[in-house]
DNA sequence: GCTTGACATTCCCATCGTGGGAAGGTTTAG
DNA sequence: CTAAACCTTCCCACGATGGGAATGTCAAGC
């Protein structure tokens, strides 16, 4: 199949496989007499898996490591955890992140009126009414 | 002072400090007679305002229109509030996405043995033996 | 056969916030 | 006078993705 095809077939944009192609994520792809990029089954289904390894967030230097993981049949699935264990170590940071963020926005946006009047809590705290 | 001072004062780099004023976010630094970028307590005081709002989050298009909400004193405080709201809003999709991965990693992380058998249901899983 | 439209190719540029580093000028302390 | 610690501008990089231009190819309809 040709890439339009593979993109819809994966979930994963033509410009994104062509990327991954690039980066070296991808070996290169098998050509067609005119040029054009083909596909075959074991080639959509390695984009599923980069597809559903991005929608868990990681990254792509870490897929391709799971890539070639998954690819070599005698691998040790502590090597696979240990990579998904630092990933969801990056997340639960980000998390605890977002969570300060939106507490501390939530802080604000109770205390704002909200109105037509100048005052402003929020603009007051970004200003520096620092707490200790 | 000069943009060092400036930078360690408020908690953005130097870098920064630059960059927000060719984006124009800053509006251009005085100078001295050398060339060199001065900065006054105002100024300070606005780059911890901007250094403030980075930690919650927002994104500079944002940032800018809260410092000029945050120089008018005939603003409604309304205004700052749909801003924020605006931002949470996103804050929490992100959230939302975040806790997404993380649970589905955990529950992967939960199956898999990690041990030196090869067998692993987080590949398995992005292989796609996709529950429908 | 020829046109047309849907595909494909490569290449460059943009996003967003941040940093690295080069090549050069200034200031200050010893 | 020299060395260190500043400062300047300029260009490049990240990571993942998209937009778009200029160009080439294939299949279907007339």
């Amino acid at each position: 199949m040709n890439i339009g095809e593979a993109a819809s077939g994966s979930g994963v944009s033509a410009k994104m496989i062509r990327h991954y192609e690039a980066i070296g994520l991808l070996p290169p792809a098998a050509r067609s007499e005119a040029g054009y990029r083909r596909y075959s089954g074991a080639d959509l289904h390695t984009l599923r898996f980069i597809r559903h390894a991005r929608d868990l967030g990681f990254d792509l230097a870490t897929i391709a490591a799971l890539v070639s993981l998954w690819q070599d049949r005698g691998r040790e699935s502590r090597e696979v955890k240990q990579l998904a264990d630092a990933h969801i170590a990056t997340l639960r940071d980000k998390l605890a992140q977002l969570q300060g963020m939106i507490g501390a926005l939530e802080q604000l946006m109770a205390c704002c009126h909200g109105d037509e009047r100048p005052e402003c809590p929020i603009l007051d705290e970004l200003a520096g009414i620092d707490k200790p």
